[in-house]
DNA sequence: CCAAAAATTAAACGTTCGTTTAATCCAGAT
DNA sequence: ATCTGGATTAAACGAACGTTTAATTTTTGG
């Protein structure tokens, strides 16, 4: 990529992540990248269009970990774990891709909608296939994905949208790298709740 | 309070969660408020001192609720339970306020992050005295609130970030009303995923 | 009923916004 | 060396931004 569009995108995911995509003001992003204000439409179109590209390349990124690791002839627990084992150091190697993602969900613009939508559905599907159905055999449960999609992504990501706040109230040993096992943890709280719940639903239609 | 006061915050407030804090206008916000547009900064000073309401009628409401349940000399298990029951038809009445927190949370303003930081602080120590600590307790353990305080929230919250995006890709029966046992699940989930956590972490211990 | 206070209005302030245009620069290929 | 196409620039576009002012209407309380 060329150095002036990938500065741009640097300087745009970081900004937005900081500040707020609507806040951003495209002159501010091109001093700080050290570009030209007309580059930035000349290589994204629009600033929405910059914005595209930030969720898209968190998107796939995201979608294409969750397929590698999540569609396998394999017990639950072990892909699960192996899913978040390499999801958590990505959505922390690409932290501002994701506040700006998390961030910008719930906003209906219409041009973006149906964008954020289709990787959606595609990861809604792929948890229910290959979480959902095969939790569902065997017992007479129901989990769906419009559940337990959110619920684990968002044990994980609170932590990323909370840390500038815990920076500024507690500095120290916030980073999660000490945590080196912090994937696990969350591992474990999420199958434990997860068959937990399921052993209880059990019990109850029993 | 008074009327155009009162519209102005729930217009705001509805199209601060729908279209971001920096990409809603004020002059669109008095128009669709009913009220002239000098009066969003006779009753709130500024933009910005609205957004303040917003995150401060949330975060108040919220710390008032985990106060109440969290507060007492009763089993966590009993704790945690009756605050999920309580916080999640909160959130749920109060859907936009929360997207509004959320999104604005990892935005870094000066005039704003150490307002944010004075809730956050306050709800942590919450969760420290009131879950942590007693949990440590008995145990060899080292759960903090900054893990176990984002876990909980987080599987709470984005069910309401991504619920948008849900109504498109499915737009029927995705209210969380059906789900009358809803926060009953989350309840389970978190839990069995902490009980489950801390029994690992004895045995790896012992 | 009238004065004081509060609510509301229209208009303008200067600034910044995202975008476009047209000219220029600079390689690499011919 | 020159042509060519992409990269880069400075400048300007009109629109929208948040805020302020001063005048006017409405409400309140003595």
């Amino acid at each position: 990529m060329i150095a002036s569009k990938q500065r741009i995108l640097e300087t745009g995911v970081a900004m937005f992540a900081r500040k707020g995509y609507g806040s951003t003001g495209l002159r501010e992003l091109a001093d700080q990248a050290g570009v030209n204000l007309a580059m930035i439409n000349y290589f994204f179109g629009s600033k929405k269009g910059l914005l595209k590209v930030i969720l898209d390349t968190f998107l796939a990124g995201y979608h294409e970990i969750a397929k590698q690791e999540l569609t396998a002839d394999e017990e639950i627990e072990v892909k699960v774990r192996r899913f978040l084992k390499r999801i958590i150091p990505y959505i922390k190697a690409h932290r501002d891709y994701f506040i700006v993602t998390l961030t910008e969900l719930p906003h209906d613009d219409p041009d973006i909608i149906e964008y954020k939508a289709s990787w959606i559905r595609k990861i809604v599907d792929l948890v229910q296939d290959e979480i959902c159905t095969p939790l569902s055999s065997g017992t007479n449960k129901q989990i769906t994905p419009y559940v337990i999609g959110p619920v684990m992504i968002g044990m994980i990501a609170m932590r990323f949208l909370v840390e500038p706040i815990f920076q500024t109230i507690k500095p120290a040993e916030l980073d999660i790298d000490p945590y080196h096992d912090y994937s696990d943890q969350i591992a474990e709280i999420f199958l434990n709740g997860i068959f937990g719940l399921l052993e209880l639903k059990n019990k109850e239609t029993r």
